[in-house]
DNA sequence: TTGAAAGCGCTAACAT
DNA sequence: ATGTTAGCGCTTTCAA
């Protein structure tokens, strides 16, 4: 093994072995600039052989130019994210971008905390998870003077750009759905996170048009923590017991809907004759439950690929803010289209 | 709303301000050396109304030292790597240092590409998946000249630290566990990923453990893409088909796993005693099946723990390179202790 | 306890 | 096509 090198290399040690300028060094390694294919020729191999990598922290500051995107979410703990990560991602691979990621729990003043540490790198833009945010965080995010996309939610003012779906309207949509189908004794179950103000959008949709109907909710039940499929087998076992009157529930998420999907489909329930399912997020996981599970797709790749399209957008001169509401749909699966009663 | 900073705020700002030196106002936001509280306090002051944020560019620049710890992973398609994250999250968190992360997609090209462009951030340390990189990734993590801790999996020569499991002894151990349970014919399904070392390492140490025993894998599958839990079904039931003399059936993965288990059960198969089944992860989300599928943990988390105070130590002082193999234990579940015959 | 000077490694701008 | 100069915004080092 050989020694560690006591001290990392520079341009000028690159310049040195090539018998070139630092400066046309520069210029080879960033492609800038009319070179000949000698020099050119001479600096790689230089450059290669020294196993030189170039210090962008002094060239970023050099050129005022840091090619970071901080992309700040509030959690890794499920699929949901990762997958606005991997959209994000696809769109910048092609580019000098890359995203440097900060979590924040769920927690405001983290998010206040992150987004500080990151703006203090100085990146060309920002893409952030949601519209509710700290006073301190939206005058940060507007002082930055860079590109910032809020994304996955629609519902509220955005500081600049947003890309995202409208939770309450999907909420409602499904709502609709449901009372369509003809189901009327409505349950249902969720996270117990106040600061998921996309749950908590959904909830309201949903109510909002129930309540226009006449209808409410009969049950609801939170939980935190632990197996979302495990949970969402108890709570469903026990919501039942306490209210076998009801005829759909919905859950504010796909696995715990999976886990009542699979209690129920063991007791030999009719579904969806007696009783009509429904989760969201479309999480590809699902299809291979005995019965497809009703959702509705969150668009999660899409964000992200939007939103980093906006930052080069952005970046690349245009100047107009755009806010993008993308429309999910209903998957009825085989959970929320009741049989028509003879 | 306010309109945009034009030119992001500086020190000299702040100096300006304040009326106090550039000098002092760097050490007052550092807490750095000694400053009168009468001075602290004005500089607080100033930085607040003028929304200051320091410029780490410049600063890491200047100091030599750069508060980031790169992480290379391979894919967020799974929670495998997600909770890796976390687990370092978790440990840097009250450190100065952030975690930055790269995606390699298992393609060795990108992860050069990927290291190289992280490097020339030059982290202060990086955590990197696995031990099988080219040769130019290695020289790299060499010259380097930073703690390097190479996580998930020990079977291998590190560069520097390595944290992690052996995969062979996964396999090795697995094997043993369903010779002992007298399942004999066996059967496997995983991934056809031929860059997931690790899935290959476990699956040798399960082929060598029963080649002892004059046992060979009588069926062997592998998919890609779609949905892990769907394809668990489809190749489960594809297999049982065409081999229904199989005893016992080793997934690479729970989610395959749990589509598999989850086939079974709705035949009526009974298992553990006609058919035995095992995954490998550790998944929680498997607490919520009709039955608990046998796997063996991974330790994801710990090995994210680990990685990032090994980085924490060796930066603190600590020169000895640290070699950590993880003991993931047999999770029996409901589906490898067979019912004893009378 | 505070300030002044020098310089981190690179690149923009201007020579040649 | 190549080189020179100045300076990015901060911190280290030294002086007061």
């Amino acid at each position: 093994m050989t020694d560690r090198a006591p001290r990392p290399l520079t341009l000028r040690d690159v310049s040195a072995a090539s018998g070139v300028s630092e400066m046309t060094v520069s210029r080879v390694l960033r492609n800038r600039g009319d070179v000949s294919e000698a020099t050119r020729a001479k600096v790689l191999e230089a450059a290669k052989t020294l196993g030189y990598v170039p210090n962008q922290i002094a060239g970023s500051l050099a050129s005022q130019q840091v090619n970071l995107v901080a992309v700040i979410i509030p959690s890794l703990g499920n699929m949901v994210f990762p997958e606005v990560l991997t959209g994000i991602n696809q769109v910048l691979e092609d580019t000098p971008l890359q995203p440097v990621f900060g979590v924040t729990d769920y927690m405001r003043d983290k998010e206040e905390r992150v987004l500080y540490e990151i703006l203090s790198w100085r990146p060309s833009g920002v893409i952030i998870a949601g519209l509710e945010h700290s006073d301190a965080t939206r005058a940060m995010l507007k002082n930055a003077a860079i590109p910032v996309v809020e994304i996955m939610d629609t519902d509220g003012n955005p500081v600049d750009n947003m890309v995202g779906i409208s939770h309450r309207a999907a909420g409602q949509q499904m709502a609709r759905a449901i009372l369509k189908q003809g189901y009327s004794r409505i349950g249902f179950m969720g996270t117990s996170m106040p600061r998921d103000h996309r749950a908590r959008k959904r909830f309201e949709g949903l109510t909002e048009v129930l309540a226009k109907a006449g209808i409410e909710i009969e049950a609801r039940d939170f939980y935190s923590g632990g197996s979302a499929l495990a949970k969402g087998r108890e709570m469903t076992k026990a919501m039942l017991d306490a209210n076998p009157d009801l005829d759909f529930l919905y859950y504010s998420n796909d696995m715990i809907g999976a886990g009542g999907l699979l209690y129920l489909f063991e007791q030999g329930v009719d579904i969806p004759g007696q009783i009509g399912l429904a989760g969201f997020n479309g999480v590809e996981l699902l299809d291979g439950l005995p019965r497809r599970l009703a959702t509705m797709d969150a668009c999660r790749l899409d964000i992200g690929r939007a939103a980093a399209n906006i930052i080069l957008e952005r970046l690349g001169g245009s100047t107009e803010p755009q806010h993008i509401t993308l429309s999910p749909k209903i998957s009825y699966g085989d959970t929320l289209r009741r049989q028509r009663r003879p």
